[in-house]
DNA sequence: TGTACATCAGTGAACGCGCGTTCACTGATGTAC
DNA sequence: TGTACATCAGTGAACGCGCGTTCACTGATGTAC
């Protein structure tokens, strides 16, 4: 039971929700857990109260699904802004990426592991298509300073997307496979790849 | 209805229900459609019988995961035989899983994609184990051969899973987002991980 | 060869469960006069 | 300042659904004598 909001106040509730149904995700480890029931219940509403703000589960969950997109969004353009030079840059962003799942390992399935229904990358999808572009903005700097060469900077960006989310997805797909040391892997698979990229110029 | 089956065909059944489970998966497109009621309609029985065959709903989809292992190994071991070296074996390997993926995409997505409980990689489970070794050993020739250098063999073998599983997932999980030609991704993608391996030799 | 019987693959009905969602409602909040 | 009223955030009970699973059973198959 909590408070009832003031007039004008549904936005908060609203927030509030979104921020539940995230935590249940992280806490249960299980999306199945994530009811409308099981969210309303964390907020300290009753379930039909869910629906004034949503219109449905849906529409829950892809709420959740932007706000962790801002997240992880913000989470690789810090750990970009620290950055020396262009390679560098996409370095510290694919670690960032990679540390962002592992962190996060239920909010990562959500967003790049399930079934996504409504696509989250139409035009207007703002977050995640954000998410995507500042990849290709740095790399398209590493072209412009010369060190990677390659005709299409959409390719390299979605290439350095599928070697990050190869291993991150993996690792938090299959827990119980006798993995090598994780941090091991992870510079294995970045230096394989940007040693693929590189055109040897620094 | 379905004639019933002679005193030793228990079976046969057997293998019926995980064939028809595999095929409602990849028919319907959705893990959530395949259900015992449904699996059982499938076979042309009821449901209750699935359980004179699998002790409950999580056998069942285990015995559809090793079924699928099975496969996956042998057109793998398939596209490898057909190489004329080393690398070329591992490249082979390589597209032949993203063809296995994007061909059987309800399939990979149980195999490599969701939560697996109970895990499919301790020790015994063969099917899984023995796809997994056949790339390490591949691995190991091309170490042998000379014409890729890495101090371990396991965790060459884990980047270049890592490297194609990104890429087939991806694509699996993400069919909306607009991708750049799918084969020039893949070509891409190869070629990378393979230029970062490679000594250069061959 | 014929009959009584054991086996056991498969059936039909039912269970309890948690789910998403709906609906008529309550009662505190804010406003108009 | 006081009172009547409109608003609307949140409630409580209920809906229908499909699920995994159970249980007592049926009846064809095969066997023993």
């Amino acid at each position: 039971m909590r408070t009832r909001a003031r007039r004008g106040d549904g936005e908060l509730l609203h927030q509030e929700i979104v921020a539940a149904a995230a935590r249940l995700l992280a806490e249960t480890g299980d999306e199945e857990a994530v009811s409308i029931r099981a969210v309303a219940a964390a907020v300290g509403v009753t379930a039909p109260s869910i629906y004034l703000h949503f219109a449905d589960k849906t529409a829950l969950m892809y709420a959740v699904c932007e706000e962790r997109f801002v997240a992880l969004d913000q989470f690789m353009e810090k750990a970009a802004a620290a950055a020396s030079d262009p390679l560098d840059e996409l370095q510290r962003r694919g670690r960032a990426y990679v540390r962002f799942g592992l962190d996060n390992p239920e909010h990562y399935r959500i967003l790049f592991m399930g079934r996504d229904r409504p696509p989250m990358w139409d035009v207007e999808r703002l977050p995640s298509a954000a998410c995507f572009g500042h990849l290709v903005e740095s790399v398209q700097r590493a072209i412009a300073a010369g060190v990677i060469a390659a005709p299409d900077p959409v390719v390299v960006a979605v290439g350095l997307w599928a070697e990050v989310h190869g291993i991150t997805s993996l690792l938090i797909a299959k827990p119980d496979f006798p993995w090598p040391p994780t941090e091991e892997l992870i510079d294995h698979v970045c230096a394989v790849h940007c040693a693929g990229l590189s055109t040897g110029r620094r």
